[in-house]
RNA sequence: GGGGGGAUACUCAAGCGGCCAACGAGGACGGACUGUAAAUCCGUUGGGAAACCUUCGCAGGUUCGAAUCCUGCUCCCCCCA
């Protein structure tokens, strides 16, 4: 895998970089889609690729491994083939779900143990079993295991996850170094600085993580709940201290006015349910402000869906018939809310990377941030 | 003609003397959603800012007090002739 950073914003942080893969180029700052279990929800791939321009897309440890399992994934061919996606995918390693899945979780030094929301059968997940699935699974990029604490944690609780976070970095590390890929293209692990809302942990977490000299970095534990300004705070700090020369992810960030801030801060790479778990909801995301397709407002609004907007839908559907899909809770109105705001999204990326480009990105967001927040 | 059952808020539907402006569901309206246990979840839904006011087919009555009991009327459904 290899990063070229071809630009730099003179006002801000901002980069624009190019990252190879075995399945491609992407072009940063780069938002990718969650396909958590081995599908963005509602999106043909079709769709995915070639309207959205999705450049990489996600899949999930924890999803895939309960769900088809591993070995359906093997006797396919790996999830590129399983899921007819060919371009790069990155999988989360399931320390999210060791998060958010809390009230059935137990994390030793060993691992964390679980168990399954499908079926209730109990799992453990170590450093070592998740970088095995995640060699089945097959993706470009794999993600270390890690614990993502909740916010607010505690000094010492964020302390001491931190440091074991570390040691499963190890431990992840030294497993792969152990094994090869399964299908024949190259996978880059990705380790994940903690530290919760504490700087001189967070601080000393992106120390760490850069003195692995891994492919790429992700920043973890943000957008957890905590406010916006201690993601930015703590995404400034980290980014001062990850390698410049090195692609910088920030994971599950997240909303659109995020993701233009944390660019200025000097972030590449970006994840988030949010324009696929939100337009099924019925909220769209457009370069005027959002959008609530439930409200009665746009009942009889018979105009394009976004005037502005680069997707097919934009304008071969209304906001009225939209919002009449939604109401009627017709999938058709999932799938294309989901559609615009993924193309939203990149879109908003592909224009950030521009400006960058350019050498005015830290104007354009600027004029961008309040158009971006506004309610419609 | 005889016998029985039923009419409750936008809809369906509980309640069967006071704790009822009235359970619940749907609908409607609004909100939330950030490495997806989410096409999910939450709130409001007679009027009024409130004290209060007006509601449970219609009209009377019993009672300190009625959506709930009694009488009559109107409409709907079922069974027997």
């Amino acid at each position: 895998m290899k990063f070229t950073l071809a630009h730099k914003d003179p006002k801000s942080h901002a980069r624009a970089g190019v990252l190879e893969t075995d399945h491609g180029k992407i072009e940063t700052p780069i938002f990718m889609p969650v396909g958590t279990a081995g599908t963005v929800k509602g999106v043909h791939t079709r769709d995915l690729k070639e309207d959205t321009k999705a450049q990489i897309i996600l899949g999930n440890t924890y999803h895939l491994f309960l769900r088809p399992g591993t070995e359906i994934l093997k006797e396919a061919g790996g999830l590129h083939k399983f899921n007819g996606w060919d371009k790069p995918i990155l999988t989360d390693s399931g320390g999210y779900q060791v998060y958010s899945l809390a009230n059935q979780r137990k994390i030793k030094e060993e691992g964390a143990t679980f168990a399954s929301h499908i079926d209730g059968t109990k799992h453990l997940f170590s450093p070592e079993r998740v970088m095995d699935i995640q060699r089945e699974i097959g993706a470009d990029i794999i993600m270390a295991f890690d614990e993502c604490p909740p916010y607010p944690s505690t000094y010492e609780y964020a302390k001491n996850s931190m440091h074991m976070t570390h040691r499963w970095l190890d431990r992840c590390i030294t497993r792969l170094d152990e094994t090869e890929p399964i299908y024949g293209h190259q996978q880059s692990l990705f380790p994940i600085v903690q530290g919760s809302t504490y700087s001189d942990l967070r601080a000393q977490s992106a120390e760490y993580i850069a003195s692995k000299g891994a492919d790429g970095n992700a920043i973890g534990g943000l957008s957890v709940g905590e406010p916006a300004e201690y993601m930015y705070k703590h995404a400034e700090e980290v980014c001062a201290i990850l390698p410049e020369d090195k692609p910088r992810y920030l994971m599950g960030v997240g909303t659109p006015v995020n993701i233009l801030e944390n660019i200025a801060l000097g972030v590449d790479m970006f994840d988030c349910v949010m324009p696929t778990r939100n337009g099924r909801n019925g909220q769209i995301f457009t370069s005027e402000g959002i959008i609530n397709l439930r409200n009665k407002k746009w009942e009889n609004v018979h105009e394009p869906l976004d005037p502005n907007g680069t997707s097919y839908v934009d304008s071969a559907y209304t906001l009225s018939y939209t919002r009449h899909l939604i109401h009627s809770k017709e999938s058709l109105g999932a799938q294309i809310a989901s559609l615009h705001n993924l193309r939203f999204y990149l879109w908003l990326v592909e224009e950030a990377r521009k400006h960058i480009i350019a050498g005015d990105f830290a104007t354009w967001k600027n004029q961008m941030v309040p158009k971006l927040e506004r309610r419609l």
